[in-house]
DNA sequence: ATTTATTATCGCAAATGTACGATGAATGAT
DNA sequence: ATCATTCATCGTACATTTGCGATAATAAAT
């Protein structure tokens, strides 16, 4: 593998805004977190009886979305429950607006540049 | 494949969320957009000299960037220069608040659970 | 001690992602 | 017509993701 030659170090909030967006891009997941903050907290089964899955594989994504820090788990034998990590959501939250609100102040005048640069590539 | 068995359709705002925070998920990507929102728009080459990358994988990385939607390319031969596609930035900007804002009432009252919560399934 | 219920993990297969160098395509300049 | 510049695309290699069924792990209940 010739990527070993590039691990690019970033910023730390540019690598951590990439995880979390990583874990939210799957359709899945996002229906997942949805879920969650709808129903509070709930167990895999529930999420295996709403999801077409094989419960192994909504497993895996709920590892996924652990493992990004977007939720927790709390046995509850033989039952887990899940819920969202409030604190790494809060962090999502403020990661995410910081990078979409790093305003622009020529944005709102740009009208002709949108229509410029329609398609011009494709 | 078995996968192929197992295509749920999501809602429309789902899949887009999802394909919004796929094009995020990739610390390159990040740092390209924040150097767009920073520059207004820049062209392929200053990119490739900010990024120590090939240059072949820094246009892979706008390519996808452009398909999610989140950029547009303007050709100015023989350079391409790249902008923010404010219209999709903005309607991603909407679907990530709306998902990180679906406000849960008890949110700010479950402190002990946070507590209870932690680390139990690792 | 065995059984039951629930979930995680393993192993597999196919698809997708990420990096590179080499090549091709488009346009302006000579 | 040829050359130079810039960028996209192709082909390759390896890693990761996504799905599944089968199996292991855990703890309560019998």
């Amino acid at each position: 593998m010739k990527r070993t030659l590039q691990h690019i170090e970033y910023r730390e909030d540019t690598e951590e805004l990439a995880r979390f967006a990583k874990a939210l891009g799957h359709p899945t997941r996002i229906a997942i977190l949805r879920h969650l903050e709808s129903q509070a907290c709930c167990f895999t089964g529930d999420l295996v009886d709403v999801f077409p899955l094989a419960q192994s594989t909504v497993s895996q994504h709920l590892k996924e979305l652990k493992n990004a820090g977007l939720i927790q788990g709390e046995v509850k034998p033989p039952k887990v429950r899940y819920c969202i990590n409030q604190e790494n959501w809060n962090k999502a939250k403020i990661l995410f607006n910081s990078l979409f609100n790093h305003t622009r102040s020529y944005s709102l005048d740009t009208k002709q540049s949108e229509d410029k640069h329609a398609d011009k590539t494709n």
